[in-house]
DNA sequence: TATTGTTATACTCTATAACTATA
DNA sequence: TATAGTTATAGAGTATAACAATA
């Protein structure tokens, strides 16, 4: 004999979900919710988000970048940076130095204290991806990455 | 001979991002993005962002589902899903009823333009998974589904 | 004219705390 | 006391338009 009206309080195991399951972007969105679970969690130590996080390993990797740059790589409005470097630069973790050869750009440099705050932020970031994918083998890591880039394109 | 300064309007192929190539953090946030703007495109017919579409689809297939359910299926706090729930209310396609049992609770049910819309929005959800994922072939696609539901755990 | 960087603005999404009414 | 739903609010993320300085 089954209840008639199950108290609303069902913590979600009865819901039927079947619709969303094979909607790709439905599994991607669901999975970056996730990791940006444990991002969050492994990345407060250095008070970095996501977008933050990207551009500082950018600036470390290409010294001397332009926030035009930045945003041709991230797909993002040049405005939406300038307050993003402008926090960097506020926490000392950059300086922008004259572009040689275009007096409107300004080259994005790494300070001391970012590039010790970005070795200790690449650790963590590597630890939260190793927790939030810990249920996946080492082949299926790659065949992740491998198709994940055949989405957004390298 | 090199250029010794080129230009800072690259667009972006020179960019050194090998540091962010092999997080699967940074890989499934690309991919998102990319599937978000194609269900952007596919979706404006219906007018239905990614959290709504969602919402209506599992209201349609759980007619009576409360707030409460659907706050944790989706992981998000119900302060969060009551203009959602307004809107989707507003634009009549769903109605609030009472829940039998609980008089606190109100249970989500389709309305008629709801179910309609939702037959084209799940058409037009599916195009445009099948259009943001068309490199992978049907083999990669079960693969990539399974692989990002072991980051989500179902 | 076109481009770099900037300001201003607006809308969405997310997160927290405090409240109400029912249980 | 605990839960369902609501309000208010604040912070990010994202988008467009308009502008100054430089190319």
């Amino acid at each position: 004999m089954k209840r008639p009206s199950p108290a609303p309080s069902n913590p979600g195991q009865d819901i039927d979900s079947s619709a969303l399951q094979g909607l790709v972007g439905y599994a991607t969105r669901r999975a970056w919710l996730v990791m940006q679970e444990h991002f969050k969690q492994h990345m407060s130590a250095v008070d970095l988000r996501p977008v933050p996080f990207t551009l500082l390993t950018l600036i470390g990797a290409n010294p001397g970048i332009t926030s035009t740059q930045l945003c041709a790589m991230l797909d993002m409005p040049s405005s939406n940076l300038v307050g993003l470097v402008k926090q960097l630069q506020d926490r000392d973790l950059i300086e922008r130095q004259p572009h040689p050869g275009d007096g409107r750009a300004l080259g994005l440099h790494l300070r001391a204290p970012g590039r010790s705050l970005l070795r200790k932020a690449r650790e963590a970031a590597e630890r939260a991806d190793r927790q939030a994918t810990a249920a996946l083998s080492d082949a299926e890591l790659a065949q992740l990455l491998a198709l994940l880039g055949k989405i957004h394109g390298r």
